[in-house]
RNA sequence: GGGCGAUUAGCUCAGCGGUAGAGCGCAUCCUUCACACGGAUGAGGUCACUGGUUCGAGACCAGUAUCGCCCACCA
């Protein structure tokens, strides 16, 4: 035990339970206890999880908060399984958002990332990460995450930079990754490279140019329907589909351009639909990913007409220097002079945007490194067909192998400075190109030393890509990657399927030959009330810090976890937080009754179980085995839902109720010690399966509770107890039933609580009988009787009563003047009209034969029965409701 | 242009082949010694629509509508 956390200390026994003043101090006594952390273990089975590390310089939102309760959930019920668990945290690098967060204190400072220059900048980013980088982990820690801090990573820390190298050195030489000249997206704003999957689609209202191009010496001219006019200034053809009749005799001419007074010519290819536009398109090969297509089945030269800045170059003549959107009006304008502007039309499209920053991409030729996908997807995409790798929801599998299978290179160099620098040099003097897991000194091709390395920076998701096996040691053969490679089950949002999940799989499979996880649990994104997704622009952002402050981790974990289903979104609904918080409170509240009453418990044997005992006994042994059972399914909503019915609707609202008797009274020693025991163990164990929910609060609980072990968490989880007992629990049902007729007449003759009424109940069955003469004391109680009466058979009725009718049991509140006689004669009748159109409805069904022959015969024999039960019913309800009448 | 998800009580969501459920909200009552962040009782649903399969369908199939989200090179 830690020298400054006293958890010997009695439980405070406030009456509400104060998540502020438990959850920092069961978390440093874990975390000080080495509760975390996890040895390789080969006696042990293992499970893994790598964290999807947050940005370094991200600040925890719902998302985080409920990816890391779902890992720490499934951590902490495996470890108490005795799994040899590890749940490995680090966090991203994350390239750009980084480097923009520096670039930004630089600018605040007077200076920027170019006067500070390369080397001293990437100093400063350090300092940075060193200065602000805990605080996603430290917030993380505010949750309750049981993950190993001892092996926290870092995407840039020594090891995984040996990893990345050496992944891109293995590509390398196998041919997976090369450098060439192809469209690309570039960022105007970023100044760099981004991948397809981070250019956003956004549909925008635009214009339809159609522009008319002369035919060089002839009258004739062809009008072509353009987006984005300024782009004609690298045009170098003009397509249209080998068959279209209106231009075959066009096909091999040539065009004069104009403003540009260039040649280009008109060609044919099938990329061209006729029916849109005019079915003729300008070929602009620089800067369209189509063009660039045609442009390269054409041989057609490729004319670069902006720069870095999205500004218009040196090839776009008197254009140079303007902004591509002024170089737009510009070219409107003179083509309008021109006379070659044919017409407008209003036309919207969709437009890439950067993901970062919103700028509108520009596709532009450059040369750059890209990962060859097609040879890498193959393994990738197998793995998830032949089952080897699962979605969870498997829906989600359809998604992720329509993406596979239409994948594209994947370009993966930045022009970033924050960031695994690609480990190519240049030579200067014979132009080698040297890429080497050592830095190289000389050229290998002249042996002169003027080396240069490749300016660029890798894409950050090809370092996470790498996480699974990079975080336990890869390259090297470590005892970590041979135990927790495979890592067991993969959490994350939906939203990252492509950039991270599916970068993990091929990666994996080709340098660890194997799957990093078999399965993928994939959840749904934290929306707001209004079902928006959370953003800083819009404003709506939840911070899950406040939420834990005023509300407690426990309240926000089992909030996220449970009230929808696996994969789906979840909105945030301020009111569910307080709904979970009053269970929070009402799992206080039991175990302190529990606590209250356990002061002179001691061990020993128990002495005769009632049937209340029994059922609860029998309740949580099926507690037990369904949420075990949901939660290897990784059914966590559903198992916390089960946990919440069983402690607050039978737990609490009947088992405790049906203990006090016993409890309160000192006299009854055995009795007592009995009900002690049974509360004990079903609190006790409840706790246990609720812990991985709510680690704080039960922590707290069961160091108050007597027992031995350091900490709830790491206890062992129930095993099944074989306590099911079909008829405790059938005749319990019976005895509630009863009661709650009882309660229901009080309510409904407005019999005020105070008032102690004589129950009389005719029950001529001989095990209900003896059930409910059992139950007489607790009927007493929880239904307010002054008596209880019980008669196998009644000559005579009471009068003057409200009547329940259950099955087979009348029920006789005599209520000689304090009830209204028409309200209940009123009631009796609506009951009457209830059963008869259940009647029917049963009646039917077992007059139609289809049903009769085609049903199980079980089914068959239960609708029988209960139409016995509602005609036997209906009969007594008839009958009372005669007397009734009589007595008016 | 494809694909996915949602459509069930006023609200948020479960249920996924045998007579509709929870939480919140609402109504009435209750400050009894675990809890008013509570207890008791109750009201409230032709399970989006149309067909089909089945003895039987919120549940399975086909289609329609509305909303949301992905993906996509029609300039």
């Amino acid at each position: 035990m830690s020298d400054n956390i006293d958890t010997t200390e009695k439980l405070e026994m406030a009456k509400t339970y104060d998540s502020s003043l438990v959850e920092g101090k069961w978390y440093s006594y874990w975390e000080k206890k080495g509760f975390f952390h996890t040895e390789v273990n080969k006696e042990k089975q293992a499970f893994s999880i790598v964290m999807p590390p947050p940005n370094v310089t991200g600040a925890l939102h719902l998302g985080h908060a409920m990816d890391g309760a779902i890992q720490d959930i499934l951590t902490r019920f495996k470890r108490m399984q005795g799994y040899n668990t590890l749940w490995l945290p680090g966090t991203d690098h994350a390239g750009i958002a980084t480097q923009a967060k520096v670039e930004e204190q630089l600018v605040k400072e007077g200076t920027s990332r170019k006067e500070l220059g390369r080397e001293k900048f990437i100093e400063r980013v350090w300092e940075w990460k060193a200065q602000y980088g805990g605080r996603i982990t430290q917030q993380l820690r505010r949750l309750g995450a049981s993950c190993d801090w001892e092996r926290e990573r870092f995407t840039m820390d020594e090891g995984c930079s040996k990893s990345v190298r050496e992944a891109f050195v293995d590509l390398y030489h196998k041919g997976l990754i090369y450098r060439g000249n192809y469209i690309i997206n570039w960022c105007p704003k970023c100044h760099t490279t981004i991948s397809d999957i981070e250019v956003e689609h956004v549909d925008r209202e635009g214009n339809l140019y159609h522009l008319r191009y002369p035919v060089k010496d002839s009258k004739e001219s062809l009008i072509v329907a353009t987006t984005r006019p300024e782009t004609m200034l690298g045009d170098t053809a003009v397509a249209v589909h080998p068959d279209d009749e209106r231009y075959a005799h066009l096909i091999g001419k040539t065009l004069i351009l104009p403003l540009m007074d260039r040649e280009i010519p008109i060609i044919a290819d099938d990329y061209v639909d006729r029916e849109f536009g005019t079915g003729a398109v300008k070929i602009t090969p620089a800067h369209d990913p189509n063009d660039f297509e045609i442009g390269l089945r054409h041989h057609l030269p490729q004319i670069v007409v902006l720069d870095k800045e999205a500004k218009m170059n040196e090839n776009a003549g008197k254009y140079q220097g303007l902004d591509r959107f002024e170089a737009r009006k510009a070219v409107v304008d003179d083509l309008k002079a021109a006379g070659v502007l044919v017409k407008i039309d209003p036309h919207a499209h969709a437009v890439g945007e950067c993901y970062r920053c919103a700028s509108v991409i520009e596709p532009m030729v450059s040369k750059q490194w890209f990962v060859k996908m097609e040879p890498l997807a193959k393994p990738a995409i197998e793995v998830v067909k032949d089952g080897r790798l699962q979605f969870v929801p498997d829906r989600f599998d359809k998604i992720y192998l329509g993406w596979m299978e239409n994948i594209r290179d994947w370009c993966i160099s930045r022009q970033l400075w924050w960031g695994h620098r690609i480990p190519v040099w240049y030579c200067e003097e014979c132009g080698a190109e040297i890429c080497s897991k050592e830095d190289p000194l000389t050229c290998p091709t002249c042996h002169t030393s003027h080396l240069m390395q490749d300016p660029d920076v890798l894409d950050t998701w090809f370092s996470s890509g790498l996480w699974p096996f990079s975080t336990l040691g890869w390259p090297e053969k470590t005892p970590e990657l041979k135990q927790f490679y495979p890592t067991s089950v993969l959490v994350t949002g939906r939203d990252i399927i492509f950039f991270w999940v599916a970068r993990m799989i091929f990666l994996g499979m080709e340098f660890m030959n194997e799957v990093p996880f078999p399965k993928v649990m994939i959840h749904g994104l934290v929306l707001d009330a209004q079902g928006r997704k959370m953003s800083k622009s819009l404003g709506n952002g939840i911070d899950p810090i406040e939420v834990i402050e005023q509300y407690g981790a426990d309240t926000l974990r089992f909030m996220l976890i449970t009230g929808n289903t696996p994969g789906n979104d979840l909105r945030f609904h301020p009111e569910r937080l307080e709904a979970t918080r009053n269970f929070s409170n009402k799992i206080w509240n039991a175990s302190r009754y529990v606590l209250m009453n356990l002061e002179d418990y001691e061990e020993g044997p128990r002495g005769e179980l009632e049937l209340a005992d029994r059922w609860i006994l029998s309740r949580y042994a099926s507690t037990v085995e369904k949420v075990t059972e949901t939660m290897e399914n990784y059914d966590l909503g559903e198992a916390g839902r089960l946990l919440f019915e069983f402690i607050w609707n039978e737990f609490c609202d009947w088992y405790i109720e049906l203990t006090k008797p016993r409890l309160y009274d000192k006299e009854a020693l055995l009795a007592r010690h009995t009900a002690q025991s049974v509360l004990f163990e079903a609190l006790e164990g409840t706790l246990r399966l609720l812990h991985p929910y709510m680690p704080f609060l039960t922590e707290e609980i069961w160091q108050n509770l007597p027992m031995q072990g350091e900490s709830i968490m790491m206890q062992t989880w129930p095993e099944v107890p074989a306590y099911q007992d079909a008829v405790a629990e059938s005749n319990m049902t019976l005895l509630m039933e009863a009661i709650k007729a009882i309660r229901n007449i009080r309510a409904e003759m407005k019999v005020s609580p105070g008032q102690k009424v004589e129950i009389m109940m005719l029950v001529p069955d001989k095990v209900q009988h003896a059930v409910l003469e059992n139950g007489k004391a607790d009927i007493l109680k929880l239904a307010g009787g002054a008596s209880v009466e019980l008669f196998e058979e009644m000559v005579e009725k009471p009068a003057q009563a409200a009547s329940a009718v259950l099955e087979g049991i009348e029920i006789y509140l005599p209520l000689k003047g304090l009830m209204d006689l028409d309200k209940e004669i009123a009631r009796l009748e609506k009951e009457i009209s209830v059963a008869s159109l259940d009647q029917e409805k049963l009646e039917q069904k077992l007059n139609n034969s289809g049903f009769t022959n085609k049903a199980p015969a079980d089914v068959v024999a239960k609708e029988r029965e209960k139409l016995e039960g509602i005609k036997a019913r209906k009969v007594a309800l008839a009958e009372r409701l005669r007397e009734l009448k009589e007595n008016v």
